[in-house]
RNA sequence: GCGGGCGUAGCUCAAUUGGCAGAGCGCCAGCCUUCCAAGCUGGCUGUUGUGGGUUCGAGUCCCAUCGCCCGCUCCA
């Protein structure tokens, strides 16, 4: 399938088209047109109805409760400190150019060794503390400087104070003599050193870029410091941040989901490949808490339930690749992640449709440690069950006489959390793709977007066969009462095969037309989109028909 | 962000060395038309992405800018 034509047909037929256009648009933000816009309200639809209102049953074969929110874009800034956004992607970074991992530059040390006489290692460690502290280089230092033996890069994450003064091991075996170390934050290391990836070894690293992604405005006219927000990068968190109110509000018991959909930004450096990276975007996500030992349980359930979900709406199984991410993959708080890729026409490797994230319980715990509010779960079932055999009958109590913690942990705990992220616009761009066909009809090429009837943008088209003998007259009250219920597109417009094949570009499933038989005995033809197949319906159940159809 | 290519009607594309901006498709109106882009008649669509410059004259040459495509990069 050709990417272009897709996009050509986007915009001519009112799918997509770029944002602001006429003032020559701006990179990585689009807009939906009308077909566009019922398409993406359709996969919306959908997706709310089978996650949120009737999920597949759990595992157990148990009812799965999920509930819906819909939270500001804008939210207290310190959330995103919570979440890491702000501390982990406003500072500067560096990149290796041969092995590509990422590092804070402040985080990554250069150290020269230097066989300097008189000078001793007390000494230099104490002006490098100074640097560290003021930035200004004493007279030894430079001197040193000046003449470096080598230069070897460390990482300093993770490390304590101690170990950034310490080469490792090896590299220190890589010298006979004893070296004197020189040692600054990358950043402030001379021009002239070599900048030699940490990990590696040998790639040399980018210069320090700024990779907050975040995009920033102000809280009220004035534009200070103090009002900086930001608008959110995911949806994720104003679940997070309302999974007390939920609870407290809900009458609900783990284990529970929370379901939102709804815009999220993000600077990319290079959005492309049509809508797929844009810069404003939908996400469907859901936070399913959990126990955590039950939280494995779940995390296979939502990871196949998602699957069959894009399976069960038309996505071929071979383009679509479940994809267990690696341990070197997986961010640092994370137990197991799935991504559902699919193979868009414009890259070689699947891309990401959504993750599937075992995040534990670190999110909860974040925001508990961030806004000082307790943030943890009582299973009160658990201990009447269990209270009697403990000998308490009040949870403080038993608390109190210092029990282990993993006992007290069967009770209150912070939950471990599922989370489904699925990206609106790209599932509607992997659908668009999907549907993409070219065709012959008796000899004719025609173009064919074969979406499932439940996401087609329009359910059915109303045409009189010809515009004489009642049939224009019969046509619109048909599709006067059809459209009380349905999507659907009157057109009495040329001649009835340019009709079928208006209909057939921009996926309309079914095609009502009023002939002249329909006079004679009331029946009209229902002809289905993918095989051009006619048959004869009474007039009177085409409203069913439809409904029959359409449904799943 | 870097390198290369490109930008002409709604879409796909032409336009000689710098010399009157065009075609097909589509779309609209009408005629005709009893089932798959038929036919006939008429009609609409452009500050050639935008802004400067060179020139008697710029779609064409130069500069800038925006956007798109390809390759790197990036993608928590």
């Amino acid at each position: 399938m050709d990417m272009d034509k897709l996009v050509s047909l986007c915009k001519r037929r009112g799918f997509i088209f770029p944002s602001s256009e006429i003032y020559g648009g701006l990179n990585g933000f689009w807009d939906y047109g009308p077909l566009g816009v019922e398409l993406k309200n359709n996969i919306k639809q959908a997706w709310w109805q089978d996650m949120v209102r009737n999920p597949p049953p759990g595992p157990d074969g148990e009812e799965v409760v999920i509930l819906g929110v819909d939270c500001a874009i804008i939210m207290n800034p310190r959330v995103w400190e919570a979440s890491g956004h702000v501390s982990g992607f406003a500072d500067p970074m560096v990149d290796c150019k041969k092995c590509r991992k990422r590092f804070r530059a402040d985080k990554v040390w250069l150290a020269a060794y230097v066989d300097a006489e008189g000078v001793s290692e007390a000494d230099l460690l104490a002006v490098v503390e100074q640097l560290r502290t003021s930035a200004t280089a004493a007279g030894t230092v430079s001197q040193a400087v000046a003449s470096p033996k080598l230069v070897v890069p460390l990482e300093a994450d993770g490390r304590d104070e101690a170990e950034r003064h310490t080469l490792s091991k090896t590299q220190q075996k890589a010298f006979k003599h004893k070296p004197i170390r020189l040692l600054f934050p990358l950043p402030q290391a001379p021009a002239s050193w070599p900048r030699k990836c940490p990990a590696c070894g040998e790639g040399d690293l980018t210069e320090p870029r700024s990779f907050n992604l975040m995009f920033k405005t102000f809280v009220g006219a004035l534009e200070d410091a103090s009002s900086v927000a930001y608008l959110r990068p995911e949806t994720a968190q104003g679940i997070f941040v309302n999974f007390k109110n939920v609870l407290d509000s809900s009458r609900v018991k783990l284990p529970f989901g929370i379901a939102q959909i709804g815009k999220a930004f993000r600077n990319e450096i290079n959005p492309r490949n049509f809508t797929f990276r844009s810069r404003e975007f939908e996400q469907m996500e859901i936070e399913f808490f959990c126990h955590p030992g039950e939280s494995m349980k779940w995390y296979r359930y939502w990871r196949d339930v998602r699957k069959e979900w894009y399976t069960r709406l038309g996505i071929r199984s071979e383009r679509l690749r479940p994809r267990e991410q690696g341990k070197d993959e997986l961010a640092h708080y994370s137990i197991g992640t799935t991504d559902i890729e699919y193979l868009f026409p414009f890259s070689n490797e699947p891309q990401e449709l959504e993750g599937v994230a075992h995040r534990g319980c670190f999110d909860l715990s974040q925001h508990q440690q961030f806004s000082g509010k307790d943030l943890s779960y009582f299973d009160e079932a658990a201990w009447e069950r269990d209270k009697a055999a403990l000998g308490f009958t009040s949870f403080k109590e038993w608390v109190k006489s210092n029990p282990p913690k993993e006992q007290v942990e069967k009770y209150q705990f912070i939950p471990h959390v599922i989370e489904p992220s699925a990206g609106a616009d790209r599932f509607t761009l992997a659908v668009l793709c999907e549907a993409y066909d070219e065709d012959e009809i008796g000899g004719e090429k025609r173009v064919v977007m074969r979406f499932h009837p439940r996401l087609a943008p329009i359910k059915a088209a109303v045409l009189p066969l010809v515009n004489k003998d009642g049939m224009p007259e019969r046509a619109l009250a048909l599709y006067r009462e059809l459209k009380r219920e349905f999507p659907v597109f009157y057109d009495d417009s040329g001649a009835i095969g340019r009709r079928y094949r208006r209909q057939d570009e921009i996926g309309t499933p079914y095609c009502f037309t009023i002939d002249g038989q329909t006079a004679e005995d009331g029946t009209i033809t229902l002809r289905n989109r993918d095989d051009c197949v006619q048959i004869r319906i009474p007039i009177a159940a085409a409203a069913d028909e439809l409904r029959k159809r359409i449904r799943d």
